[in-house]
DNA sequence: TCAGCGCCAAA
DNA sequence: TAGGATGCG
DNA sequence: TTTGGCGCTGACCGCATCCTA
């Protein structure tokens, strides 16, 4: 079986970098699959040469709020279904989640909701969280292996950060939200990232407002997680940090 | 994230 | 339609 | 009286929308 080469990108609005130097990347990379979040852009708002790009299949999981969240998924490789959120409307209607079914995997892109808002909003996360770790757990009773990836806008632990004391207290390292990660992986997923990389100081979001990147003052906060029956299939998993967007 | 502020306890 | 205010991250 | 540590506040950048002139 060949090697199939799947990313995760959170793009903080799709059109901003389309801009940008998307397009230059995306036919460089040429990843089989790719997994966009925060693409900030209903299904008819998509740029038209991603939209229409020769080889791959675009499918959408909008927000119904304009210019707001969103994730989409760029695929080379022809799935054999779709499923757009996970048939909870106050969470399918922020365009959070799209699945698609290649057979020997679900492949899960995911943008779990940010808790630094309000305190509503980091319930809305919790329950998110809680309403996920369900909706994986029946589909593995279902006997389906699963590919679980995007921006989960958590922190693990304290080396998935540069500033864990200080954040303790901020939503994004909070106790209850890395608590959930590590129930989440207990009950049979793999953080694939730490599979292949043990130390800490590799992260995949920075402030912008502070220029956190300059610094490389960052937090890990997105994933590819496995169920783990996938996990001797992993050939690698890193992070692309000279990437922006 | 970080500078700037008030507050308060230790030196 | 350019630019300021607002929402969100 | 000075010093240092703790906790709190507000400005900070970028994308996108909406409203007004």
């Amino acid at each position: 079986m060949e090697t199939i080469k799947i990313v995760s990108w959170n793009v903080n609005g799709v059109r901003a970098v389309y801009k940008k130097n998307f397009m230059q990347w995306l036919l460089t990379d040429q990843p089989h699959v790719l997994c966009l979040q925060e693409t900030k852009a209903q299904d008819d708002q998509f740029p038209a040469e991603i939209a229409q790009l020769d080889g791959y299949t675009v499918y959408f999981a909008s927000a119904q709020r304009k210019g707001y969240s969103g994730v989409a998924t760029l695929s080379r490789l022809k799935p054999k279904s779709s499923q757009v959120g996970m048939g909870i409307e106050k969470f399918d209607t922020e365009g959070r989640l799209l699945q698609l079914d290649y057979g020997g995997f679900l492949l899960l892109n995911i943008y779990f909701p940010n808790g630094k808002q309000s305190n509503e909003r980091l319930q809305y996360k919790m329950e998110f969280y809680d309403a996920f770790l369900k909706y994986a757990q029946n589909l593995r009773r279902q006997g389906k292996s699963l590919i679980v990836c995007g921006d989960v806008n958590t922190a693990h632990r304290e080396i998935d950060l540069a500033r864990p004391r200080e954040n303790a207290k901020t939503s994004g390292f909070l106790p209850e939200e890395r608590a959930w990660i590590n129930r989440f992986l207990s009950q049979g997923y793999i953080d694939t990232f730490r599979m292949f990389t043990k130390e800490g100081g590799h992260y995949s979001w920075w402030d912008q407002r502070t220029r956190a990147r300059e610094r490389d003052i960052g937090w890990r906060i997105d994933y590819f997680f496995v169920s783990e029956d996938l996990a001797d299939k992993v050939k690698s998993a890193f992070i692309q940090k000279d990437i922006m967007g």
